[in-house]
DNA sequence: TGTACATCAGTGAACGCGCGTTCACTGATGTAC
DNA sequence: TGTACATCAGTGAACGCGCGTTCACTGATGTAC
């Protein structure tokens, strides 16, 4: 397909939003600029602030993107809390970007409307498969429960990405995570 | 105590890194300038560079130390795992600025000696609780509960210094860590 | 079908800023004799 | 105790770079009549 080039973009917007993916991808978050999406997008420096204003805009974008996502991978597993943390796993892996800007709350505007609604959405499909935990006679903290794999799935996540797992961990992320997820699940 | 100014500063490597902690309490590391930091510790912008080369190698000589410090907060906790969980924790949450730096390898020599070494150090301690583990009749796989109790904790701890926690968690981090380790430690 | 005009997306030149790096230097300290 | 010299820590001016932001502009699109 040969693109044709006109003076308007047509869909600059959403150009912009894959773009800062892949930078994020290459050098993170923080060291993202706005004029090197411009770049990637073939646009002129100043263009990308017509969309978003500044970089917290853009990225307050990014992150409700991310969250909506998340949620979508969440309640595709159903009430299975053992498979939403695989879900959980294999989305930051998969989508390190996203991943990244959502956990840096200082990066963006963290009242942006859709972004609490998209978020709300994720924190919801996890309580979901809490809930459905078989209990065990004990009465169940359903809170205290919902915490512990919410920080299992996040700390395995976070320490794959950050490659400080030991190697013989393996290189197949949901497979490494059900296994240390079962332990919370047993 | 007035300081007498010297040309001569003293002992300024280690002053610069006191003044990159900070720094990075404030802007986060990769926001972390060499020029800054040496205002902070009031000399020359170019005298820094004489320490430590550049930012990768004051970074490492910052992460080498957080990692000692972290294995000396994990070995007095002896061998109790949830001890030693809410030890992790509570290291995150009031040393920040070492725990960001020490899960970014990106930003620092992986390779360098004394970190390598203090690494090491604090993973072996965190092993040594794991392997304290009591054995319900089932043959441990030690190597799972370590992973599960490491990703826990640093998930818990990731998950409150981004503050994603709901409120109602509480403001005392290593009290509600202990609640969520005890839910592995059953 | 044609013309006039408003709106809006994207341009490109200009600005000031903080950064890392280089380099010849200066001042203090330590050591040899 | 004194002198000469080497070593090393820190200085300060200079450089080039990429950044965000501003602003008058230009070109395309859509709408009114």
């Amino acid at each position: 397909m040969t693109e044709t080039r006109t003076y308007h973009h047509g869909d600059l917007r959403r150009a912009l939003l894959a773009a800062a993916l892949e930078a994020i991808e290459e050098v993170g978050p923080t060291a993202l600029s706005l004029r090197d999406l411009a770049r990637r997008a073939g646009v002129s420096h100043a263009a990308p602030a017509h969309h978003f204003g500044d970089k917290a805009g853009l990225l307050s974008a990014l992150a409700a993107q991310g969250f909506d996502r998340l949620a979508q991978a969440l309640t595709a597993t159903g009430d299975d809390l053992l498979e939403a943390g695989v879900a959980y796993v294999d989305f930051a892996v998969a989508h390190r970007a996203y991943f990244e800007v959502m956990f840096r709350p200082e990066l963006y505007r963290a009242d942006d409307g859709e972004l609490v609604a998209a978020r709300q959405r994720a924190r919801a499909a996890l309580g979901a498969g809490v809930a459905a935990l078989p209990s065990d006679g004990a009465p169940a903290d359903t809170e205290r429960d919902a915490l512990a794999a919410w920080s299992i799935a996040h700390g395995f996540a976070t320490l794959w990405l950050a490659g400080a797992l030991p190697a013989r961990v393996g290189d197949d992320p949901r497979e490494a995570a059900r296994a240390v997820l079962r332990r919370l699940a047993s």
